[in-house]
DNA sequence: GTGTAATATTCCGCTTGGGGCATATTCCTG
DNA sequence: CAGGAATATGCCCCAAGCGGAATATTACAC
């Protein structure tokens, strides 16, 4: 039971749901994340950390870099609100400007844990 | 955005679950709510309260009872979490016991407002 | 009117959480 | 080692929200 209840709180934010909106296409360092949402850092970085600590995301340092994402399999409630999201939410402008910073923002650099980070980054 | 967000903090309250689980199946008033809950009157009226301030649910007075409900159409991201919780709860203890309550609750009495209220109630 | 059941509200203490700001930590480079 | 980039954390203030207890309100019966 709390487990729902944990996954509504981490549902019920502005900004986690605008974070969760992109780790649904796939990972982001904080330093992504922070230009594309245009918030403070410590913000991000917090809000980041919040949803890890409720187990919603994972993360990994790489380097410089710690790169957050969603788990290969989320939390079942979390993965069908996200659907929904998509669904109901993603007329709403602030996702769909969201996701247009995200496509003009070069991900490859740090924010594939498993590639050659040779090219820097952020 | 702020529309979900409202929905989402409606959904993470234990007590306030418990409440749309059982309003799922059918209006009920605040004594009813009380009594299957086990909870005392303040807290129940409050939480009432505060999912009819969101707009997830509706009342109508009926002579000295308060009748809730959920609307005819639901917030669809309310009716699809409710959803949910049916196919990943229901198996929580916490809900079945609800409900098992609930059954052995005469709802007919009040917590019917179109009905002869004749027969008293709670 | 009084009395009573059902419900709503107020007050208080406590915890959670969000944001801003400054600072600390971590990791790499040279 | 020093320096710098990326990230994390701590502190502060403030608002929201939960619970318990007492009290207020509403509506009906008599």
């Amino acid at each position: 039971m709390e487990e729902y209840i944990s996954v509504y709180k981490c549902l019920c934010d502005r900004t986690r749901l605008r974070i969760l909106n992109l780790l649904q296409q796939g990972p982001l360092c904080v330093c992504h994340v922070q230009h594309i949402l245009g918030e403070p850092q410590p913000k991000v970085s917090k809000q980041l950390n919040y949803l890890k600590r409720h187990q919603m995301i994972e993360s990994v340092r790489n380097a410089n870099w710690t790169i957050y994402r969603l788990p290969e399999e989320p939390q079942p409630l979390l993965e069908e609100n996200l659907k929904c999201l998509q669904d109901l939410a993603f007329q709403k402008s602030i996702f769909l400007e969201d996701l247009a910073r995200l496509k003009q923002t070069d991900t490859s650099a740090a924010c594939s844990p498993q590639e050659d980070e040779a090219t820097s980054g952020c």
